[in-house]
DNA sequence: CGAACAATACCGCAAAAGGGTTAGCCGTGG
DNA sequence: CCACGGCTAACCCTTTTGCGGTATTGTTCG
């Protein structure tokens, strides 16, 4: 009897309980295999290299580090790595960063088991299945203006709590200029305050709170 | 051979992988039985009603309704429900309130399957195993001051990022009033600005940005 | 090169927020 | 009954924000 090789899958994840309970839905099928699961960005990177998966499913809230920042440092040293995005997250931004950075394709947790593992083989075989919900919301993306990396750091600093005359002193800039900033990032997010300015980039996933 | 009664388990989490995966995990053992699956408060109350299980999974964050409500909504049904909190937050006044509503323990979801199946087992047989951190984080928060009903409402406004005359005419109260409990926000949650407060309220579990 | 854009900086004005204080009303509980 | 806490409201003063300009520098791109 011919076996053909499994499809090797590492998962990253940092709750433990999700991350044992996608590896055991992947698990349940006869062609895939389970190599290794991962709760942070360098243990997944470290995962990657050990066990050179064909697939790797990576959630985006990696505790403090960024999954994003995770799938770059797999597609530095495989720029054939094949790493599809398993996270809570749908703003616009988060997709468009993860597809940016090299995502085969962007599946939301609330997905149907059975849809994820049609994925997982889909991109295992070369595919990036993306799903009309995430073209949609890239092209939603790409009809409003784009934030500049400073206006994003201001904004990021602006979430803590911090005031334009702070701001001014962490970036070594004068606070008149931050006050630009602020205001260039009101227009492109279409408000009027720096609360809603917090609370409409948080839902976009331009920026994260914890 | 005698075969002890299973115990039989509702799980309620509104991403279906999860949702998925956790009953995989609980299905595993040859003692738990997972007689449904939620995604929403209503379709939990709804299963509950139908199933009657012995022990209920609840995510706390359930697309739009909270699942607070949804414990609260079960024990009214069954007073002797016995409901475990499986999340992602970890904020005091999340578990404080979970607990208030009649949860028999919390556990976040960055826990090992084992001990999740343990907490089952005992919750089952009547405990109410909380773990070191929950205690720890409960006694944290009765040394912090509480913030009232009134506060909550107008700290929820302010995250949307309404003016304070905004909050006022909302309220129907004048925006001197706003400002006065905006006042108190801050020195409760010991913060300067309504920036900060919002950041410090979401960590703490005390209002949700979505 | 010229256009566009990002980042820097400044000015002035009106509105809003932050901080302290006082005070009346009401319900709960010692 | 009286104290206490919560909600309401107002006043004053200072600081910060929000919004409109203008302008210089450097870089990128067609």
């Amino acid at each position: 009897m011919i076996v053909t090789a499994p499809i090797r899958v590492l998962c990253v994840d940092d709750h433990r309980l999700v991350r044992e309970g996608l590896a055991l839905i992947l698990a349940r099928e006869g062609d895939i295999e389970v190599v290794g699961a991962a709760a942070t960005g360098e243990e997944a990177l470290e995962l990657f290299c050990r066990t050179r998966p064909d697939v790797t499913l990576m959630d985006l809230q990696l505790g403090t580090t960024s999954g994003v920042d995770a799938i770059r440092a797999i597609r530095r040293e495989d720029p054939g790595a094949r790493v599809i995005v398993v996270t809570m997250y749908h703003g616009d931004e988060d997709i468009y960063r993860a597809m940016q950075a090299g995502a085969a394709t962007y599946v939301v947790k609330d997905t149907l088991a059975d849809d994820l593992l049609r994925v997982v083989r889909e991109v295992y075989s070369g595919l990036r299945p993306v799903s009309d919900d995430v073209r949609e919301t890239l092209r939603q993306r790409a009809l409003q203006p784009t934030l500049t990396s400073r206006e994003i750091e201001v904004l990021g600093l602006i979430a803590q709590g911090l005031r334009n005359r702070e701001v001014g002193v962490t970036l070594r800039i004068s606070e008149e200029t931050v006050r630009v900033h602020v205001k260039n990032v009101f227009h492109k997010l279409d408000v009027t305050d720096r609360t809603e300015a917090v609370r409409v980039a948080v839902r976009r996933g331009i920026i994260h709170l914890s």
